[in-house]
DNA sequence: AGAATTACCTGGCAGC
DNA sequence: TGCTGCCAGGTAATTC
């Protein structure tokens, strides 16, 4: 389920493959994902090497060296994987059959393949997508914040554009609940569903509630605001800082949670103790905007 | 116009 | 056991 902390491991753990290579060949294994890729796709990517990788909210970049920029979205089940050069020979000896029966499996569902040249050998960056909800585009890099994808983006949760006021404004006299309110990509860029429900834990506060009621009548952020702010910065630190954890043994490109998702405190935890200090609340799922939400009735209000 | 709902996909799993 | 049906969720399209 990537949300931006796993974007993120994804990029730092695709950078040292990927940076400074040519791609030789962009393979596409069928016509679209869950858009037609773009018009000519495999034919403008071939050939060019990759400047640097970036991401925004929960696009992946990928900079290439004509100007023009590679846009990937993992939607929520895909995964890059790294191949290193004659991964064929040998593998899988042992078990022969039950090895190619896992990795046809497996492969069904490969269908861009990324062929790259680098100093240290031939390399393949296979993107993985079971659910098909991951979409790729290109566009020049100028032209990247005009682009539809990202024109009406909300500032990064890490970055300093975000902070009380802001949310103030964004959230000044607005009924909608908070939790659809921190969903909304346009007011905040990179939360999804799991680090909505933390950061509300975090911070005490419900997510029933309506956001106008965290701003005063003169549209300042009250006290409440603040606490959510950094409640937001603090749950995706630390949940970057979980997935860059597991790069040490081995580089995780799968979009996985790392080991964040041992330290959830609400999300997936129906039924189970409130995590807050002196609470003794249990732990309650409702289902708002048709997703789950999970958090603790007794602290959060 | 803005907010709420549904569509898009497939694997996994609970329940019978 | 094999079937049904539901659930996961990010974004776009559709409806309200």
């Amino acid at each position: 389920m990537p949300e931006l902390p796993e974007v993120e491991t994804v990029k730092r753990g695709l950078a040292p493959a990927m940076e400074g290579a040519r791609i030789a060949r962009l393979e596409l294994r069928r016509g679209d994902l869950r858009f037609p890729f773009p018009d000519a796709f495999a034919d403008r990517v071939s050939g060019r090497t990759i400047v640097s990788l970036g991401r925004r909210a929960k696009y992946l970049l990928v900079d290439l060296d004509d100007g023009n920029t590679l846009i990937s979205h993992l939607g929520m089940s895909g995964s890059f994987r790294i191949e290193e050069g004659r991964i064929e020979e040998g593998a899988g000896a042992a078990t022969p059959g039950e090895f190619h029966h896992a990795r046809s499996k497996d492969e069904k569902h490969d269908h861009v393949v990324f062929h790259l040249e680098s100093p240290a050998g031939p390399r393949r960056v296979v993107y993985n997508d079971p659910r098909r909800f991951g979409f790729m585009d290109m566009v020049g890099r100028a032209d990247l914040a005009a682009h539809p994808f990202f024109r009406d983006l909300g500032p990064e949760p890490t970055g300093n554009e975000l902070g009380a006021a802001y949310l103030a404004e964004r959230f000044r006299d607005k009924a909608q609940p908070l939790k659809s309110a921190l969903l909304d990509q346009k007011n905040i860029a990179g939360l999804g569903n799991i680090y909505v429900c933390e950061a509300l834990w975090r911070a005490h506060l419900s997510p029933i509630r309506a956001a106008g009621t965290l701003v005063t009548a003169g549209g300042r952020p009250k006290e409440q605001l603040n606490l959510l702010v950094a409640s937001i910065r603090h749950v995706i630190a630390d949940a970057i800082a979980a997935g860059g954890s597991s790069l040490r043994d081995h580089i995780q490109t799968d979009g996985s949670l790392g080991y964040f998702q041992h330290s959830f405190s609400v999300y997936d935890r129906e039924g189970q103790a409130c995590r807050t200090p002196g609470c003794g609340g249990t732990v309650a799922r409702i289902v708002q905007a048709g997703r789950s939400t999970f958090y603790c009735a007794t602290c959060q209000k």
